[in-house]
DNA sequence: TTAGGGTTAG
């Protein structure tokens, strides 16, 4: 009767079977006499897509005395629900309730503050597993270091990391994607390092994911490549998420074809991530033609696209400043089934807005049924900026600061609006407001790799050990491009001082010291490629295009959006940024 | 009977 019971469970695939087995449980008195049994149902449906949340509660409820593993079901069962923190609150019942809280109910709970971003719970759990002697439990610990480093706290992951007597792979994995995602790429590779070099141990699909993803955010081709050659070698490309890691490293490190060649020779299948994946790619590096090309083609074999892949077509669209198939495709969501999200919108108002229809991306922000987030108030006042239109810019501006925004962009573009129709008394406002209101500015920093070693540069940064013959390759530069008549952009420079000291601040951002360092530390001919975090301002971008030139180098530089490539003083975006 | 680490996005 047993193996049978256990087969009818197996067999549930609906909400209705599980009613019938529990009105059979009731009616032969197991329901209540049986309470293994009854708990094998109530995980059945509070964890398996055959059940529903709301009805395992109820079968809880008309549970006399629930045991561990009746509240374990259920706080795992919400753990991975759409709303994690109703599992913190059936733990803290629990905590408080007669039934023993074992390991099990602590992990859990865990993963429930992880996707809740509970930090505070996690913290007041970890204490408790510590109290409740499940401290060396490694997987436990694992889960621990995880979560920390989800809710933000990567200090305390690696304090627990460190704390670990005994480390298996996943925590190592653990902590390393835990640095990738968590803005610390360059500590997140020094771990997968280590892992291997000190530790001997073999990263797996997972670990490589990890690193990848470190490289991408980085730029670091050489370190990318060097995962991407061992990733060969242990055949861990016969997995597909692992393929699209490699084939995202690629483009995000510059290499479009090679990246394309990843996915052109894939040995195993291809799923919806890998062709968004090249979509972006391809998007982002401002090849519009190939991107929606395969954007035609995924669908012809069998993968529908989804909010992603639109997003992708869209935007490169919007870097192609291809209008009206931005439009169409826009409008063409709907008959995929696919409703808009606050990022199609955003693109969408985007495109129309570099090409000057303000009224319309206005129109469309007012006909959103979401509520407009400050990305699209910003790409609406960069438009304005761009054409000049003070009424709408003020309007921008207005709903920034209503918004709440202390964004220095967001008041220079306004002040700039102003200054080109030599409004000085609105300038003088602006800048009194933003004296007010303390506005931050986002430090703009740039990486560039040379012979795999990566160096980080900050605006008017003379930490460098080279700054000196940095700065004297920059007074090179400016010499020269004066003979093309070169006059630095000094508008763009919100500042209390005079035009010469403009210029300077303008001279030393980050992008033209890492590419005046790439210049003086490759070899003539040699490509030089930069990451910026911030968007790239304009007269670098004028600066790099004639850079181009005189030194006849191809100079690539991903921004915050996109890549430019630059070569013989044109750049790939076409200036259409 | 149920545990830990994972890819794409304005």
């Amino acid at each position: 009767m047993a193996a049978s019971f256990d087969s009818l469970l197996l067999k549930c695939s609906c909400l209705s079977h599980i009613k019938q087995l529990q009105a059979h449980l009731l009616i032969t008195g197991q329901f209540q006499f049986c309470p293994s049994r009854t708990t094998k149902l109530l995980d059945l449906c509070a964890v398996s897509s055959a059940g529903d949340l709301s009805y395992a509660a109820s079968i809880f409820r008309r549970l006399l005395t629930p045991s561990t593993n009746d509240w374990n079901a259920m706080v795992r069962g919400l753990a991975q629900s759409p709303e994690p923190t109703k599992a913190i609150s059936w733990f803290k019942s629990m905590c408080g309730g007669p039934q023993k809280v074992d390991a099990l109910s602590c992990s859990f709970a865990l993963k429930a503050c992880a996707r809740a971003l509970a930090r505070t719970e996690a913290k007041q759990i970890h204490s408790r597993i510590t109290r409740s002697g499940f401290g060396p439990d490694v997987l436990l610990q694992t889960t621990l270091l995880d979560v920390y480093a989800k809710v933000g706290d990567l200090d305390c992951a690696e304090k627990v990391f460190d704390e670990m007597g005994r480390r298996d792979i996943a925590a190592w994995n653990a902590l390393i994607a835990g640095l990738a995602q968590g803005s610390r790429p360059t500590e997140a590779i020094a771990l997968f390092k280590r892992m291997k070099e000190e530790e001997g141990l073999r990263p797996n699909e997972v670990t490589v994911l990890g690193a990848l993803s470190a490289c991408s955010q980085l730029g670091a081709l050489k370190e990318g490549e060097k995962i991407h050659s061992y990733i060969t070698d242990e055949h861990l490309d016969m997995n597909t998420i692992v393929c699209n890691a490699v084939i995202d490293m690629y483009g995000k490190c510059g290499f479009v074809d090679k990246a394309h060649s990843v996915f052109d020779n894939m040995k195993c299948r291809k799923c919806l991530v890998t062709w968004n994946t090249m979509i972006v790619v391809f998007a982002m590096h401002g090849e519009a033609s190939k991107a929606l090309e395969l954007f035609d083609q995924m669908t012809k074999a069998g993968v529908n696209p989804d909010a992603v892949s639109y997003l992708g077509a869209l935007c490169a669209c919007n870097h192609a400043g291809l209008v009206e198939d931005g439009v169409r495709l826009f409008d063409s969501m709907r008959d995929c089934g696919l409703v808009p999200n606050v990022k199609h919108y955003g693109s969408v108002v985007d495109l129309l807005g570099r090409a000057g229809r303000l009224k319309e991306a206005y129109e469309i922000i007012n006909s959103m049924p979401m509520f407009p987030d400050v990305v699209l108030w910003q790409s609406l006042l960069g438009a304005c900026k761009t054409y000049g239109n003070v009424e709408m810019a003020e309007l921008a501006s207005r709903k920034l600061v209503e918004m709440g925004s202390n964004h220095c962009g967001d008041f220079v573009l306004l002040s700039n609006v102003y200054a080109s129709y030599e409004r000085w008394d609105d300038v003088g406002r602006v800048r009194e407001a933003m004296r007010k209101r303390d506005v931050k500015k986002i430090p703009g920093f740039s990486y560039i790799e040379v012979d795999g070693v990566i160096h980080k540069f900050i605006n008017g940064d003379q930490n460098h050990v080279e700054w000196r013959q940095i700065y004297a390759k920059l007074d090179e530069i400016k010499f020269k491009m004066k003979a093309y008549g070169y006059v630095a952009k000094t508008s763009i420079v919100l500042h209390d001082i005079g035009e010469e000291d403009k210029e300077n601040v303008l001279y030393y951002h980050s992008e033209k010291l890492a590419v005046a360092f790439g210049l003086i530390s490759t070899s003539e001919g040699t490509p030089i490629q930069v990451i910026k975090n911030l968007r790239i301002c304009g007269d670098c971008h004028v600066v790099i295009k004639l850079i181009s030139k005189i030194y006849n180098r191809e100079i690539v530089v991903r921004d915050r959006a996109r890549f430019h490539r630059f070569k013989q003083g044109f750049c790939s975006c076409g200036d259409y940024w």
